[in-house]
DNA sequence: CATTGTCACCTACACTTGTAGTAGATCTAA
DNA sequence: TTAGATCTACTACAAGTGTAGGTGACAATG
């Protein structure tokens, strides 16, 4: 597997790494939002977790603490996140759209600004 | 929970009735993909628990064997399952889309159906 | 240097998910 | 009517996930 498969928690540790960058434990931990902030000892074994499955690397050490960072990009995290979500929809788009559309969280903007980014890319693409 | 969380096996036993309509264990069972299809009672464990989260009900019995029937539609899991990985980009579309694109899997039609399903949304709203 | 707070590391545990076996009820065909 | 097929209902269990306590090492400070 190049790409872990992160869990929810999992997720919000690297987020914490994303946006920070190199962390310690205790960092990420009190990266979380006051209310419904998880132990010291459970921010620990996620990160030891994600350690274990290659998602982020000690990067140095500060007096007796770690320092992680993110072994994994934000990008390819979320690609992931994306494709399995699409594998629920045996890979169609259309019902995802249809979706984000009803429920009103896709604009005509967004639209807009999606076909622009198409066709950029087919410009990009197609004259090879 | 008014739409309960479902497993990814859940969301196949699901797919199997909103597909062929009310089933018993059996058909469900069958309706895998000979290739990686669980056994009997996988499903019917299953199925019990999708029946304990009241996603599916017993309509009617035949011989011995019980026939359900999905409880949720299709439609409202679909949008939950959005939902989900929406919260994971905290809300915002825009990065789905774009990882959409990148990925290719969202086409320049694609994105002109969604607009013109915007547009016709847009002219049934507005006029009230 | 002794105390106090922080950290690393290990261990534990309950809950969820996927997987399936077993025992006994029930149906069905000969 | 009885033996095999099929189903239900119950039980089990390993892996994964979230949660955290305990113990000893280490650092900072009076």
């Amino acid at each position: 597997m190049t790409l872990p498969k992160l869990t929810k928690l999992e997720h919000q540790i690297m987020e914490a790494l994303w946006n920070r960058g190199a962390s310690s434990v205790r960092e990420i931990q009190e990266a979380f939002p006051e209310k419904d902030r998880p132990a010291y000892t459970t921010v620990q074994t996620m990160v030891y977790r994600l350690e274990a499955k290659k998602a982020i690397k000690r990067v140095k050490k500060i007096g007796n603490a770690h320092v992680f960072a993110a072994a994994i990009s934000r990008s390819a995290a979320q690609r992931r996140l994306i494709d399995e979500l699409l594998s629920f929809f045996g890979g169609r788009i259309q019902p995802v759209v249809a979706h984000l559309i009803e429920s009103g969280k896709l604009t005509l903007d967004d639209v807009d600004e999606a076909k622009r980014a198409l066709r950029k890319l087919a410009r990009k693409d197609k004259p090879k």
